[in-house]
DNA sequence: CTAAAATTAAAACGATCGTTTTATTATTTA
DNA sequence: TAAATAATAAAACGATCGTTTTAATTTTAG
């Protein structure tokens, strides 16, 4: 909180009349983080449901965290950080990561009426993979710089769909 | 530390004397952790560097992943955690993820030569890709179980790996 | 312009945390 | 057994943290 004041230059009682406290603040930096930077990404996959959906979204992405100002992911960082937030915080990366999970077996399950992806394969199960494949790499990534790693794990994901 | 106190029984004046300070005791700790609990699965890629060895290898995993009384990994845990523990911790986790990367690098290695992994894939990547996935399955396994996904992920494991 | 409401700065609060100290008790050593 | 060493329980420390209060200042409304 003492951050919070220097950074933002509002007062301490200020964000507390406006958010009730540090959780209630976390929350709904949370959400906005969520519906500003987070949600334009699952919309590529509502918007295009197939493979040039799925493309987009994972070069979308990738160029995100490829970019020079990236600062890792909010939502993913509060998972990992699950033990020092707050349920309802846990409870909103849930809600995202099924919302996410369903757009992506969406443009899965569209892809494979396309024929781009094999009718066999379970779309939930795949969209699974990619989304456990986006966690790994922002964990690992802690470990060095996973810049040359993302083309390689990119390139296993559309390995895996097509395969 | 208090925590600690209760559940150990010991004084804290004596983890002090013992261990220096928290982050120390930590330290400890985590190395501990790594040489009773995870070496041994490295081991199993150094004593059997082929396919072989990459199957009982993430059978290991999986079957402590799966069994009920797994906690989540401390190892891993610590990197989800970096910004609370020392910089020291850190580089115990990173030093851990060279070792396992360079087993498993040296069992696909293997592998190649034994012609289960087809020659032409680079053998650090495909490590890479198996690491980030293991990361991926302690991260992402948080927001439900992940039980049910991880015969999915290991299937796509093997899926990489001979395709 | 004046009164009410909101915002600020700054201090203070109680709680927790990592750590140290003190005095006592147990263990080892000679 | 006596002396030295180690371990213990328990209190106390300074620092930090989330939060509230107080009093002054600014903004808004009538």
């Amino acid at each position: 909180m003492s951050d919070l004041v220097e950074a933002t230059g509002l007062n301490s009682a200020s964000m507390y009349k406006e958010f009730g406290n540090k959780e209630g603040l976390f929350e709904n930096a949370l959400l906005d983080y969520q519906k500003t930077r987070l949600e334009p990404y699952i919309q590529i996959l509502l918007d295009r449901p197939g493979m040039q959906g799925i493309e987009a979204f994972l070069n979308a992405a990738v160029s995100r965290a490829e970019s020079g100002d990236y600062q890792g992911c909010l939502m993913l960082n509060t998972l990992a950080e699950e033990h020092s937030v707050s349920k309802a915080a846990i409870r909103r990366v849930e809600n995202f990561c099924v919302k996410l999970k369903e757009a992506l077996a969406g443009a899965i399950a569209g892809a494979q009426k396309e024929g781009t992806v094999p009718a066999g394969k379970d779309a939930a199960v795949l969209a699974d993979f990619i989304i456990c494949l986006m966690h790994g790499m922002v964990l690992y990534g802690r470990v060095d710089s996973h810049k040359p790693r993302i083309a390689a794990v990119v390139a296993a994901v559309k390995g895996a769909l097509i395969a």
